[in-house]
DNA sequence: TGTAGTGTTATAGTTAACTATAACAGTTAG
DNA sequence: CTAACTGTTATAGTTAACTATAACACTACA
């Protein structure tokens, strides 16, 4: 985990953007237990209240359950719920204005394959 | 124009962004007016200085030009520019967190062209 | 029991984004 | 000159995001 923050959004909601990442990458599994607030704050610089915020977020959205004394929990049927919701969510609500940018600056398949993450290495 | 902000982003970010597709669609051309401040504060029912704020972007990326008593105007080679400058920063900044998102939703070509924007309706 | 690890709450301060309201400054048409 | 448009600046207040620091509450383990 390295600090590589936009200034797009507040970092809360990049912080649950990765979470979600991993969990959907299947780094994260059902019932592991989230790195803890203290932890992540340390590593990424940042206050414990801002990583604290992040993860209950997750935990409105009943993909986590905070036990006091033992930490964060990926609850079951998270990630089922995930390829759900964030597909849903993607498709209506990010996926029609980033089509109509890409089509405004005429970029074709393979510019945006070239400069697509995942690229494989040697 | 209708009232259409994603609390994702900062509105005036959200409008400097829609005078920008504006200008890729032609809808507004070179030495072309913005509509004016006022305007777009009453029909966007916010505040005029949040619209300055927006225009004055567009002024500091040299795409437009302010001239006090008449108005702003497209600047002569602005379309030039932004095909370049905002290819770049799609494709360095955006495009790379938006493919690895869909590869990790697993969505197919056909889903996200019926999602598209620019469906053509009979 | 005590210590070290969890999550949580309290207090308080800074900054950016947005707002309302008003006034100032320049151009053009009547 | 006046009226009606432009952009611009000034003043001041609200809210959300983030920060620092500290304390509280709970659990596991030696």
């Amino acid at each position: 985990m390295d600090r590589e923050f936009n200034d797009s959004q507040p970092i809360y909601r990049q912080l649950r953007d990765r979470v979600i990442a991993m969990i959907l990458d299947g780094v994260l599994k059902e019932g592991d237990p989230l790195p803890s607030v203290r932890n992540v704050a340390a590593e990424l610089r940042v206050n414990p209240l801002t990583v604290l915020k992040s993860y209950q977020q997750l935990v409105d959205e009943k993909l986590v359950e905070s036990r006091r004394g033992l930490g964060m929990f990926i609850n079951a049927g998270a990630r089922g719920l995930l390829l759900q919701g964030e597909r849903q969510k993607f498709l209506q609500e990010e996926w029609p204005r980033i089509s109509a940018n890409i089509q405004r600056l005429g970029l074709t398949p393979e510019e945006l394959l070239k400069a697509a993450k995942g690229v494989k290495k040697p």
